[in-house]
DNA sequence: GACAGAATAT
DNA sequence: AATATTCTGT
């Protein structure tokens, strides 16, 4: 069938309606009568604007159509004012180079904008309007509703970019320092769950800096380590709800927040540090009977908790049953015998001859988990030989795991 | 109340 | 599967 006129098309080209626009234009610059143009212009403008002021609500959902309109607009303002200006002198001309610093444009705007001025306020963002870079601009500050938004998203895009390389949370890669530069990160990962809410008190518990890192590390000493990892989930599913006889002080959101609040970041066991959890273990008489306190000032890891020490050695226990540990056995001789039998993969990590605690040469300082699974160990590369395990994953309990016979220990 | 170990939850 | 959290006993 026949052609359909443009206006009409189904098109939604971006072209489209500048080519409306232009149609209009056309039509009319026919008009002889000054008047007649102005106010049919304006006319349209008018409807233009309107048309922008309803969509306003959806500026978010459809940008290109506020920047149709905004274009339409300012191109028939311009047209307008152009039309105005060849018969009404404007006086205003400085006006232009105030708002406009880059006059350079071919436009011949010094009159048109100076027209402008008497809208200036309604088409404020016009100002950008001479040019595509100002149109730029104009989409940048849009994109900037979008942000607030958005920000999570692209706050995420961001975020899985380095998800890819390192996850601090689901790959668990790290929970120091390098995370203390990853406000964001460790946003995300709450905020992708559900916690994020949660933001600040995640971020006091979580963040380590080296200086929040040693608060922690002090309540991993101790009993205040509870107020940590327990105050913010003080009233977790199971836990009952502190009455508080107040006149609920606490909106029930406020509750759930309160209780989706902060899991503690997960403790990545790296190989290096499950190497000193087992050089611990040696030297305390093995798993059996070490304790978790005892480990974890063994392992001398800052920022390590003994809960955290708990669960591992929890965990190890279950990989590495045996029999139980005959009482009479000194711990040090232990030390000896759980070289061979218990389940030691630090043959991997290098030889850490038994569990003399130094491990081939590298001062067996404290460790900063900081630094730890972000790549650089602050022990020195040589205990990271085996970077590909510490690099990107926790511990894998089975890939190493020797069911030790039952004699250890 | 600190701790440790077991049981559960995530 | 690996950790975290909670429960329970000492």
């Amino acid at each position: 069938m026949g052609s359909v006129p443009p206006e009409l098309s189904l098109d939604f080209r971006p072209t489209f309606v500048p080519k409306t626009i232009t149609n209009f234009l056309k039509e009319v610059s026919v008009i002889g009568n000054v008047s007649d143009k102005v106010s049919k212009l304006d006319a349209f403008v008018k409807r233009l604007e309107e048309e922008m002021r309803k969509i306003d609500a959806f500026k978010r959902e459809l940008p290109l159509c506020m920047l149709l309109l905004n274009d339409a607009i300012v191109t028939l303002k311009e047209e307008s004012m152009q039309c105005m200006a060849r018969t009404v002198e404007p006086v205003l001309e400085e006006f232009i180079p105030l708002k406009n610093t880059k006059k350079e444009n071919n436009h011949s705007e010094e009159d048109g904008a100076s027209i402008t001025t008497k809208k200036e306020k309604d088409c404020n963002n016009n100002n950008n309007y001479n040019n595509n870079k100002d149109k730029k601009n104009w989409m940048s500050s849009f994109q900037l509703w979008n942000t607030d938004d958005d920000n999570f998203r692209s706050t995420d895009h961001k975020l899985d970019t380095k998800r890819n390389d390192e996850d601090p949370f689901q790959g668990c890669k790290n929970r120091g320092a390098a995370r203390a530069f990853m406000p964001f990160k460790a946003n995300l990962g709450f905020a992708v769950r559900k916690e994020e809410k949660e933001e600040i008190p995640v971020h006091g518990l979580t963040l380590l800096t080296p200086g929040i890192k040693n608060l922690k590390e002090e309540s991993g000493s101790t009993g205040s380590r509870t107020s940590c990892s327990r105050a913010v989930s003080s009233s977790a599913p199971n836990a009952q709800p502190s009455f508080r006889s107040e006149s609920q002080p606490l909106s029930h959101h406020q509750q759930q927040q309160q209780q989706q609040t902060a899991r503690k970041q997960r403790r990545c066991w790296s190989p290096e540090l499950h190497r000193r959890f087992v050089n611990a273990l040696q030297q305390l008489g093995g798993s059996q009977v070490a304790t978790p306190k005892q480990i974890r000032e063994l392992m001398q890891v800052d920022g390590l908790t003994n809960d955290e020490v708990k669960s591992h050695l929890q965990k190890y226990r279950l990989h590495t049953r045996r029999l139980p540990p005959s009482t009479t056995t000194p711990a040090n001789q232990s030390v000896v015998v759980l070289g061979s039998n218990l389940w030691m993969s630090q043959d991997q990590y290098g030889d850490s001859s038994k569990g003399s605690s130094s491990q081939s040469g590298s001062p067996q300082g404290p460790l900063q988990l900081a630094t730890n699974t972000g790549g650089t160990s602050t022990t020195g590369g040589d205990s990271m030989e085996d970077d590909e395990d510490t690099k990107s994953e926790s511990y894998s309990w089975k890939s190493h795991i020797h069911k030790p016979g039952k004699d250890d220990v």
